[in-house]
DNA sequence: CAAAACTGATACTATATTGATATCAATTAT
DNA sequence: ATAATTGATATCAATATAGTATCAGTTTTG
C-alpha cells in the first residue's frame, strides 16, 4: 500500500522549501539541491503546481519559484489529488456495477469508511503545519540556509 | 491512491464466500462465478491463500477450498500485507537515509502517524466482521446460495 | 477402468504507472 | 552577448498490476 508517491513527495517537499523562502524566488535546481530531489522530475512537479496555482515562477537569471497561496491553504489532500489521482482506498473497484453482489456491497461499505477516515488525515495536514513544525525542529534556521558542502551535480 | 489492488479485493471476497459456506469445500469455479472473479486470477489468489494458511484445499472432483482459521482471525490488514506488502504510506522513501534532511524528517513524522491510524482501521477489520455485516443484509440466506441464471464460461 | 471435475504449479502476456532523463526554445539579469 | 533560468515536450526503463493459458496430478463417480 503506497500512499505517497515520489512525485507527491516530492511536492510537499518543493514547497516546504519555498515556503522556508517566503516571498523571494526560489530555482529548481536550488529546491532540488536542498531537498535531494531528481532535478528535471522536479521541474515537471514544479510545472504542474503553476498549473494548479499553488506555485508562480519567474523566467531568467535570478527567476525561479514562489508560493501563491498561504501555506495554510494548501492541503497534503490537495497534492495527492493532484498527482495520484483522488484520495480512494478501492479504485473504480465498485464505479461500474455498485453491489452487483452483496460481498461487494458490504466490502465497499467499509473500504468507503476507512477511506473517509485517510482522507480527512490528509485533509487536515497542510504544508503550514508542516513549515511549523519543521520551525520547531530547527528553530528560526530556514530550511535552504542550512549548510551544503557538495557543489552542483545535475545534469 | 489505490489502498485495496484486485488481489486482496479478490481474496477478501472469496474468503467471505467461504466463510458463507463454512465447513464444506467451494471449488474456485463457485466462487469465480459467485462473486464474479477471473477464474484463474481467483486460482492463483488462493494459492497464495493456502500457502499462508489461511485455508485448506482438496483436489479431485468435489474437491475445492475452505476456510482454515476462524474468520474473526482472519484480518484484512494480513491480507494487504500477503498481496500489496506491509501497511506503509510512504513506501520506503525514508528507508534508506532517514531523516537526511529536515523536511523528510517532518514529513516522515506525519506520515507514519496516518500510516498508523490506517494500518488500525484495516487491522480492526475481519472476515468476521464483514460476515456478520453479510448476514444482517442477507439474513439467514448465505453468499453462495443466491439464485443464479448464468451458466459457466470459464475458459 | 475411464471420464470428468477438480487442484498444483508455472509460464506467459498486455497494460498502466512510476520514476527519471534529455532536449531545445524563450526569457531575463548582468 | 552570455549565463542562468523556466516552458514545453519527448522519450525511456523498471516495476506493478491484471489477466490468460497449459499441463500434470488427484479424486469421485458412472
Amino acid at each position: 500500500m503506497k500512499v505517497l508517491t515520489k512525485k507527491t513527495d516530492y511536492a510537499i517537499r518543493a514547497l516546504l522549501a519555498l515556503g522556508a523562502k517566503k516571498g523571494s524566488y526560489v530555482s529548481a535546481k536550488a529546491i532540488a539541491l536542498d531537498q535531494d530531489i531528481p532535478y528535471q522530475f522536479l521541474r515537471g512537479v514544479l510545472q504542474e503546481m503553476i498549473r494548479h496555482n499553488l506555485v508562480v515562477s519567474k523566467e531568467g537569471v535570478l527567476g525561479g519559484f514562489m508560493l501563491q497561496k498561504n501555506p495554510d491553504d494548501i492541503r497534503v489532500k490537495q497534492l495527492i489529488e493532484m498527482f495520484q489521482g483522488s484520495v480512494q482506498v478501492s479504485e473504480c473497484m465498485f464505479r461500474k456495477q455498485i453491489c452487483a453482489n452483496r460481498s461487494r456491497c458490504v466490502l465497499r461499505h467499509e473500504i468507503m469508511r476507512i477511506e473517509q477516515v485517510v482522507s480527512n488525515e490528509f485533509d487536515n495536514l497542510t504544508i503550514g503545519n508542516l513549515l511549523r513544525k519543521l520551525r520547531g525542529i530547527n528553530g528560526l534556521e530556514s530550511v535552504l540556509n542550512k549548510e551544503k558542502g557538495t557543489e552542483s551535480v545535475i545534469q
